[in-house]
DNA sequence: CTGTTAGCGCATTCAC
DNA sequence: GTGAATGCGCTAACAG
């Protein structure tokens, strides 16, 4: 057990065991009245309460280490100043970092961000209140999928969906990636490098924004004057992966020259496979990914890839959370995708 | 404003736009007092309540989409029934599944848990409160750099660390990872196939969890009579890790056979440099890692790793910290962690 | 300029 | 077995 820390002249003990100062005590010690004490620590005293009162509470509440009690302040005030994120899986880096970004805003207007992990993507979310069960005056969900929503907008809670469908009537605010233009650039830039045989290694998961891909792709193909690519549904894991690229490479009629993949896990699995059946990257085969994830760059060669501004969408999306609880409208969003041009992609080999 | 309730046999809209219903309302429209309803909602009705007044109280919570609100709750109760992990890093998979494992946990018991990402890992956190503001029970902390612990611990929380140093004197309880013997397996493991030179890719981040790695290494190399492993210091990414590597593979003197890794990020630059140099692993180099991250089997050829129980750390994090905040004691936890061989590690090459 | 008062929604005594 | 009263800590009205 440490000392006690010199109970000199300082005063009362920090954080000390027993029970937590209150407001009341700070008022006390500071010779005031509570009200005073709620007026300064609110920053809102301008001109009600004199300077040298003022300093008198904040020292007494800082000499107390007095914290407000959030429970209180949210049930006089109606709310909470948090927001809860939805996500499909948080242990994908993409989805820390929209995170961060929406942390970073909320930060700067007073307010919280708590997580929730959505179980798995599959089926409507549980009760959000369970898993986290702090009170929340709205929600930002990202990439969830349709039946999903559901749970979470009947709260009745203020929405903002992230990279999802901005085209729902009477859906709520949307902040999105420009994931369909991504995937053209992709395809533009296989085409360009002279692939005329490209297939595609797709997200065997049913939301928007795989979706968009998909047609995406096609349509570019398309105006390419090219028949659609073959595509193989790979769940979001290198293993399978794996199996779809390999799959894909060995199906019948000429082989693919490039792989598109709809997602930088997946082409991590894409290239496994085509170095299984002997073939090197990008010589034989070119691959590319979206997402650059830190992955991208671990990998050997490193990925073509497509830059998500996740932390930006987070931003935004928080920002578009709170205009709505100011009852102002959030306009929808569509951010920019940069393709990231790597050593996985080259030009098509001939024949 | 609303109509009273109650015009259409169905009853009141459930989560409708104006205003939450409260218990008083649930009270009003079961014909009961408020207090049967907090009895009956509380679980804790056993021979207080007759069997019909719970279930009309019940129905009518239903119909009105009661939801208990969470701020008057802890007001009340002065707890809130939610832990906060603070994580030097949410972008990092490890951190996701300790969480996912701590919440699992939680959930059981009726707690939340919010997550919060201190900055950076440099300096003492920020105030937890500002980013995560929610009002917190108790703190779990992962993997944190002794200084940020300051600034946690000086809250008056009940504390449990993970993966932190557990022989501090008077310090909270911890659960641990066997992270010494971690590494003695893989430095076994290595000298096992034949390796003499190895050298040591070390993070360059000063907590407890890296500390011992290198201790370990060192010890094991010398109760195996070899010299201690020439040391690399890196920081935790992949660019850094590949320069490191290089280094290390063309210092002068012989070179290194094995480049042991503190991390699987590390391990993957560690490839990327030995490749670079035209070495082929594990033919000419073997490298391991250490997390068994998806990043680990993404690589090719598949890291040699060790595997981290991160969800069963998460897990008894909140186990202990539930059995602090019963007033029980929490003995000290160390899970056993297994190695994981793989193809990038193999006989040492001759000469 | 400052203090007094009231009430947010809930869980809990204590009467009945 | 149930209802009426009380207070958690805070902030927003008003009164001085």
């Amino acid at each position: 057990m440490p000392e006690p820390d010199t109970d000199a002249g300082s005063g009362p003990r920090p954080g000390a065991g027993g029970t937590r100062p209150t407001s009341r005590d700070v008022a006390r010690a500071a010779g005031v009245s509570q009200a005073t004490v709620s007026l300064v620590l609110g920053d809102k005293w301008r001109g009600r309460v004199s300077e040298r009162t003022a300093r008198a509470v904040r020292v007494a509440a800082g000499d107390l280490g007095y914290r407000p009690n959030l429970a209180a302040r949210s049930l006089r005030l109606g709310a909470t100043r948090t927001a809860l994120l939805v996500v499909p899986a948080l242990t994908h880096e993409y989805f820390a970092r929209v995170y961060a970004g929406a942390a970073e805003v909320a930060d700067a207007h007073g307010f919280g961000v708590v997580l929730y992990p959505s179980p798995a993507g599959v089926g409507p979310a549980r009760d959000p209140f369970g898993s986290a069960r702090t009170a929340i005056d709205g929600v930002i969900a990202s990439s969830m999928a349709a039946d999903a929503l559901a749970a979470i907008g009947d709260g009745g809670l203020p929405l903002v969906m992230l990279d999802s469908d901005p085209d729902v009537p009477g859906g709520p605010p949307t902040v999105n990636l420009a994931v369909a233009d991504g995937l053209r650039q992709v395809t533009r830039h296989l085409l360009g490098l002279g692939h005329r045989r490209v297939a595609h290694i797709a997200a065997d998961v049913d939301t928007w924004t795989f979706r968009v891909r998909t047609e995406a792709v096609t349509a570019e193909l398309a105006a390419a004057g090219l028949p659609p690519a073959p595509r193989r549904l790979s769940a979001l894991d290198v293993t399978a992966a794996r199996d779809a690229a390999v799959a894909a490479l060995t199906a019948p009629g000429p082989r693919p020259t490039a792989l598109l993949c709809d997602d930088d896990i997946l082409a991590a699995g894409a290239c496994k496979g085509a170095r299984a059946l002997g073939l090197r990257i990008p010589q034989d085969v070119s691959v590319s990914g979206f997402d650059d994830l830190a992955l991208s760059s671990a990998l050997d060669p490193e990925l073509t890839t497509v830059r998500l501004p996740a932390e930006s969408i987070g931003r935004h999306g928080m920002t578009a959370l709170l205009a709505l609880l100011a009852g102002r409208p959030a306009p929808p969003v569509e951010l920019p995708l940069t393709l990231v041009p790597r050593a996985s992609t080259a030009s098509a080999p001939r024949g």
